[in-house]
DNA sequence: CCTGGCACTCGGCGCATACGAGTGCCAGCT
DNA sequence: AGCTGGCACTCGTATGCGCCGAGTGCCAGG
């Protein structure tokens, strides 16, 4: 067990180095922190931290830098989360109290995420299968072409044609309307398979094709809509870091070009609470040098999507955490009044 | 007038600089190329060149680049557009085809276009205005709260939520949605405001306000979808030049988050034909050392959206168009077809 | 267990040098 | 008049060298 001291000593050398980016040695650190001890003994400190896997020194005779695992150490032990301030929250909820539809919401917690953080922004959409019905229309397109519209609860729209295998008649689809609708309105996506199952049943044998049809392309929404879409923003904050900077960019960029990678990054986070992923915690290898911070966020009391951020390892943990944690809460605000 | 031998070698100036990324000498000229003459010759031609704006040297003794001046040149005059092979052809068609809705087909036309080029894929969503109503539809969310869906032949849906000042009756609504379809279906956007100017006329006045407010919403819908969607991708290829990079990247992610510059930049593209805007040609500063290839693309024989790739100005021009060009053509017919 | 002192390491920086690609110009040839 | 070979010149880049200083590890003493 490190002593408290040293666990001082690491937060000193995490702080420092976030916010110079250059390896930070034992002097500086007794002359910027108040430790109360001799460079002396903070360098028995660091070698005691180094010979732990906590820090490492890029080269002899540098400073020290922390290693993933003391970022994680760091993380989880030493740093808190840090709340926004209250005009800060102010200007979040102005900002995304102006979103029109569903997409702008998403396009402006981006922004936002991004603008806060620094750093590369990702929201997921809020996805189909967690999420309730809120009305289904069938459209007569052409006598046997229909159109499947299917409006959730969180705004978001999907849209189907279905080819009927025989003409439906007007009646005919005004019932299966309203059949579906008192089934199926207000309920979860997960549930609406069993609900309709008995449908086809309540028609005509010369109907029951067609109903099979809307039925089958309905489920089929649901399943496909589990492809679920992402935005980014804040790839010009990639760039802030001018030297290591060739190296890691373009593995990050092509990662964010791979929405499954991005979909498994924030679909790893299973817990309620928010998640960082540092450097070689995270499986896709592009993404060795950088950390992800992802939280679900959700219109009730529970998550419908994810959304985060990907930034260097060297990247300041407790703003970040409270950046993307208090806008994971407001988009949830927004989602649930509209 | 440049004489036709000079004129050849600009054009080996260009190909070669594209090629190699180095500023060319007229020795390595005359050995790549065969123009039947010595170096100094080659030299004087350069010389005249650079007087005349076309080339320049970085630095003296050192080899020409192209200006913005001499690609323009060669793009107009000394280039054509390199036609796609035919696998390459089925290649798109095949790729393209297998698109299940319009996000989809946009989705797949920037990768296409990213990988083709090895630049940056811009492609904007089909536009509204241009496009025509195929099916208008109303939904009584509550008595006095509707939603308005619009669906285009483009396959796009848009959504609005829309408070009555009064209750609407299930009748009313039916009647309105009918003549609203009857109006509108199968017209341009563009009419849409002149044919249903008259329609509160139809009913009674107890529902006057709400067709009003119907109508009102619809409207809204049509112009404020002026501020239209993009598609970005292959920012990754921006990574292919490491020397200049740190300088030029930058700017251009700053450029590409910017949704209205980028919609200006296709905008400005008014001709039928393909444009390309040449480093300080774009009036956006940060896009002045790269060039943008852009075209319109739609379903008839009217551009209903541009689509368009950014990249250095040392690109290859020929390649380049001769992608975004086919890449449009059947992204026209895709849309056409659905 | 902490501290001050001390020898050592090693990366970065500045400087001087050498190299070579490429140029401009000129005199001569066709 | 235009092309060519030759030649002196420029200048950016690569290379090697030496210095400097931050930072370390270790040790002896408090």
């Amino acid at each position: 067990m490190l002593s408290e001291r040293r666990l001082q000593v690491l937060r000193a050398i995490v702080q420092d180095y976030v916010g110079t980016e250059e390896p930070v040695g034992s002097k500086a650190l007794t002359e910027r922190h108040s430790l109360g001890v001799s460079p002396a003994t903070v360098r028995n400190d660091m070698a005691a931290l180094e010979d732990e896997g906590y820090i490492a020194q890029p080269h002899t005779s540098a400073g020290r830098i922390p290693t993933d695992k003391g970022y994680r150490l760091f993380v989880d032990k030493l740093a808190g989360v840090k709340p926004m301030t209250a005009p800060e929250r102010r200007a979040i909820q102005n900002f995304l109290g102006g979103a029109v539809d569903l997409d702008d919401v998403v396009a402006r917690t981006v922004r936002l995420l991004a603008q806060l953080t620094r750093q590369v922004a990702v929201v997921q959409y809020p996805s189909l299968t967690r999420s309730t019905v809120r009305h289904v229309e069938l459209l007569a397109l052409a006598p046997a072409r229909l159109m499947l519209v299917l409006i959730t609860d969180t705004g978001r729209v999907e849209q189907r044609m279905i080819d009927c295998p025989a003409p439906f008649g007007e009646t005919s689809l005004a019932d299966l309307r309203a059949r579906l609708n008192s089934r199926v309105a207000g309920r979860r996506f997960a549930d609406v398979p069993r609900l309709v199952e008995d449908l086809p049943e309540a028609f005509d044998a010369e109907d029951r094709g067609a109903v099979a049809a809307v039925l089958s392309t309905l489920l089929d929404t649901l399943v496909e809509e589990n492809e679920e879409r992402l935005m980014i923003g804040g790839t010009a904050n990639l760039t802030r870091f001018p030297h290591d900077f060739p190296l890691t960019i373009r593995p990050v960029l092509e990662a964010l070009e791979e929405q499954v990678v991005l979909l498994k990054l924030l679909g790893e986070a299973k817990e309620p609470g928010m998640t960082v992923r540092i450097g070689h915690e995270n499986a896709y290898e592009g993404l060795n040098s950088t950390s992800v911070v992802s939280v679900g966020y959700g219109s009730g009391g529970e998550a419908v999507a994810k959304l985060g951020v990907v930034g260097p390892t060297r990247m300041d943990y407790p703003g970040t955490m409270g950046a993307v944690r208090a806008v994971a809460r407001y988009v949830g605000q927004i989602l649930a009044e509209s």
